[in-house]
DNA sequence: TGTTGAATGTAGCAAAGGCAACACTTCACA
DNA sequence: TGTGAAGTGTTGCCTTTGCTACATTCAACA
């Protein structure tokens, strides 16, 4: 009902609306993209840990029901991201492997990033979770500058 | 198909099951929120800068055609954010007002944020449009923190 | 005052991502 | 060597978020 404070602020310029629809839609690719790469990221960590990776595990490490987690990597080997024959354990192909590596950067540089910023530690952890799969290349070269510089800087 | 890289990092403890799973679903939440936080945001800024907002224009600023709008609209008004009558455009209640003040503060915030780490202007506004929806009070709080040390050491 | 184009609304379709309930395999071990 | 529990897969259901195609309403103006 009541319109909003208005405290004077500059007041951003009207947007542009072709570019407002394509940031939009960024957003909701990145957002289509996000439940994949964190599934591909759990299995390679599973392959890598424990050798194997199993739908029970994955579900788990999700926390949705074994049914969702076995329809959710069908769609991965449907897309090439990941083989796996019945009752035999999920592997993931060599596309699947780079994207697994790309988030695993991704998510310890976003978890380090907000931790350096001061964050508590249990909600970086929530928080990267979903930021990792909105953080281009340009923001994360970002990211890892801030962690360079603060590295160096901290003894000053 | 080949593991990864692995260059002697200290790696993290395994993860602790319920923690991530919890995690996991913390950020399934913020993405099925984040529609509805985009469209209360633009609602509210039609209805400031324009005095209305349509249906038609707030799937354009979207990118999305009309009827799905119509349709997302619906829902908010459903859940109690919006009102609207047909052909009357579109209203937002209490509730609406407040989730809209809260993500144009946070909107800005990130975006002010990402520019002052030095991403470039038109990378920070498609990254921002997707992290809004996962900052935390608490990063929220941190990144404020940053903004005003940055403005305030900026003429050292 | 009629016409007509833009805006709005409706209907039907599909894919994604959830769930619970049920059926089938495996495999450890009694 | 059976067998039963754990793991796996299947089915049917739901909601959300998109789309296109079509129907209706509104309003400007000829
Ligand atoms: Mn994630
Ligand atoms: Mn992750
Ligand atoms: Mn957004
Ligand atoms: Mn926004």
């Amino acid at each position: 009902m009541t319109p909003q404070d208005n405290t004077a602020l500059p007041d951003p310029p009207p947007p542009a609306p072709d570019e407002e629809a394509a940031r939009h839609a960024s957003a909701r690719s990145a957002r289509a993209s996000a439940l994949t790469e964190d599934y591909v990221e759990i299995i390679a960590d599973l392959l890598e840990r424990e050798g194997e990776a199993r739908p029970t595990d994955i579900a788990r490490r999700l926390g949705v029901a074994h049914a969702t987690a076995i329809k959710t990597i069908a769609r991965l080997k449907r897309d090439g991201l990941a083989r796996a024959r019945p009752y035999r354990g999920v592997f993931l192909t060599d596309r699947g492997w780079d994207m697994a590596r790309k988030m695993k950067a991704r998510h310890q540089t976003v978890v380090a990033f907000l931790l350096a910023l001061g964050v508590p530690a249990d909600v970086a952890e929530v928080d990267a979770e979903g930021i990792e799969h909105h953080v281009s290349d340009a923001t994360l070269a970002a990211f890892e500058r801030f962690l360079a510089h603060a590295a160096q800087g901290d003894g000053r």
